[in-house]
DNA sequence: AGTTAAAATGACAACGCTGTCAATATTCTA
DNA sequence: TAGAATATTGACAGCGTTGTCATTTTAACT
């Protein structure tokens, strides 16, 4: 039933550590000894042990998520993203859910890397953000990938995977301007993240570029949750809508469905009298009504890009062939929740 | 820096035994041992390494969850629910997403199994309630527990927490009755599912109870997914509603949503025209305009039940001191998506 | 062909822990 | 208080792999 190293070595009719080579892709085995080796390890069906590779092993078969956002659709496509790519390779994954706020966060991680000897660490927002973390993992010695929102100038391409929010609310901020909206709400998130000033940004941006003037009364600093969109956007209409706020960026699309639902609360008519959008493109930006403008932004294929860069780093140059894309821009995507200003 | 078990042996001036005795709370080991021991593990801030003990134990400290569920939220819950269990006893957690209708699924499961030796394994549905899997396991021999939908009549309690999807179906109806509804339609989920036939056979049953017929053309069948609610939505009340239907049940709150999206297409008023209730209270019932009436179903705290089962499982007595609970009922939450028949 | 350099392979210890079983310490019995 | 019964502890091998380094084979030169 158990099928060893030792069992697919004598079958092969070679030694152990060859066969090991074979399995981790070593140089320096001759095509036909990879072969016969090849053909052992499918006749036996020989799975290697991950406990013995990460005991026995330099760097382990073993890399970790670390996550602290209450998103679900969020976490579960970056979940997916990594977890496809560990299957390929052979690794495997360990979840970790924690909370930047809690005091004991830094004793957990420090628990949790002990125990299991990671290989490797995706962080994504916010977590990936605090210097707190980064030099905690740097002191320790372990590899990391983050996922950050924020434009590719920095120079340290190759520990991060940055993800364009500038020019996603660029874009979507243009969007609304076509369409001649000139007073536009925007519905903050988190201030902790740096998805909110990125995103902030390029809404300026956008106004400059169209020559219209920003009305600090129309920002609203709120959270990434629905409750905050309530919240944002009955302040931005409040006293009858004295502002003429004709259209209101979310700053996410939980945000945006928030804002949605206080404006039928009010009794505003989308998109005819108020244009709403998102970011992020989560499923239920097609699951309110009307279905929401938003800026896709593809969560999966940016996790795996992440989990790739990661095992580089990990094992040097291997895998070198696939070119690793460390930039991504949400792409605007219009639905039925914004239209022309009336 | 790395600290084995044989340093804290050391400090602690027993051997390397007396120690993995303490570190797993084997019996026979004197208080005071136990106290020394301890001590020197605090000192030295000691973590067992997970790779050398699942190497060298007989039982490993890794667990797995495997899911086929499209619903985040649910997959979320469920994840924090065995992984707060895992981290109190110092197990891992491996998730592992399939797709039951995969042809290679079989062999991926033993492929993980051998590759990770794990402890056990907790399934979600629906794929608890293919035979496929469990005879699967239990030919390899891989403790199980399995999250189901269904009442706990049988006998495998050792095995099955069951999820009461009946009684709150049952009670779903029961409040839309009472509200004077009698024309209620069911859009069911996936046929699949057994949830599915236990939610129909709850709302048959109520319907029962207050003498109230049941048409089949009430009942459409659909699938668990926000566009089958609209589709659904759509089919029941079509031709003007000549069905003269007051109220639908979705399958989940997904589908009531859907259904909810399709009621404002047609211009119906919720919940004056038309009551409207979901299951499991996600997030986005709360979501939605209005707020939908469903059926509460405390996902995170079932899964910790089912991998505190698990872990009883897997080492024989321990733990017994914290009654498990095998059974759920989700209790309705009333919201405004659902009001007297007028 | 005879050297020499380079490539391919193998022997064996080690990774950090637990299982087995033998050794010792403690408690109990008469 | 001796002797048996029991509770507690320890020595050591072994889990399945990889790293190190020695050895053998092949290729590349005169």
């Amino acid at each position: 039933m158990k099928v060893t190293i030792n069992d697919v070595a004598k079958l092969a009719g070679v030694s152990m550590k060859t066969v090991s080579r074979v399995i981790n892709k070593e140089p320096s085995v001759r095509k036909k000894t990879f072969d016969i080796v090849m053909d052992a390890v499918k006749e036996l069906n020989y799975q290697p042990n991950l406990a013995a590779r990460n005991l026995a092993g330099t760097s382990s078969f073993t890399v970790g998520l670390v996550y602290d956002n209450p998103n679900a659709y969020y976490v579960i496509d970056m979940q997916n993203g990594v977890l496809s790519r560990c299957k390929e390779e052979g690794y495997e994954l360990v979840i970790h859910p924690c909370s930047y706020t809690d005091s004991q966060m830094e004793e957990e991680f420090i628990t949790m890397i002990k125990r299991s000897r990671l290989a490797g660490l995706v962080l994504t927002p916010p977590l990936s953000e605090h210097s707190k973390i980064t030099n905690l993992l740097d002191e320790l010695k372990i590899h990391y990938v983050r996922v950050l929102s924020g434009r590719p100038t920095d120079d340290d391409q190759d520990t991060c995977i940055y993800v364009n929010d500038y020019k996603a609310a660029y874009e979507i901020t243009t969007h609304l301007l076509k369409h001649g909206h000139t007073n536009i709400g925007f519905i903050c998130g988190d201030k902790e993240h740096k998805s909110t000033s990125e995103r902030l940004e390029g809404y300026k941006a956008a106004l400059v570029d169209f020559d219209t003037p920003l009305n600090a009364a129309f920002l609203y600093d709120g959270k990434y949750s629905f409750e905050s969109g309530v919240e944002g956007a009955k302040a931005l209409l409040k006293d009858n809508n004295e502002l003429a706020i004709t259209a209101i960026l979310g700053g996410n699309d939980e945000v945006a469905a928030g804002a949605l639902f206080a404006s039928r609360l009010m009794g505003i008519q989308i998109p005819e009298q108020l244009s709403i959008t998102g970011f992020e493109d989560s499923p239920f930006s097609r699951q309110t009504w009307p279905k929401l403008t938003t800026a896709h932004q593809a969560n999966d294929v940016i996790s795996q890009h992440a989990a790739r860069l990661l095992f580089t780093k990990t094992r040097g140059a291997r895998n070198q062939d696939k070119e690793i894309i460390t930039s991504f821009t949400p792409s605007i995507v219009i639905r039925e929740s914004s239209g022309p200003k009336q």
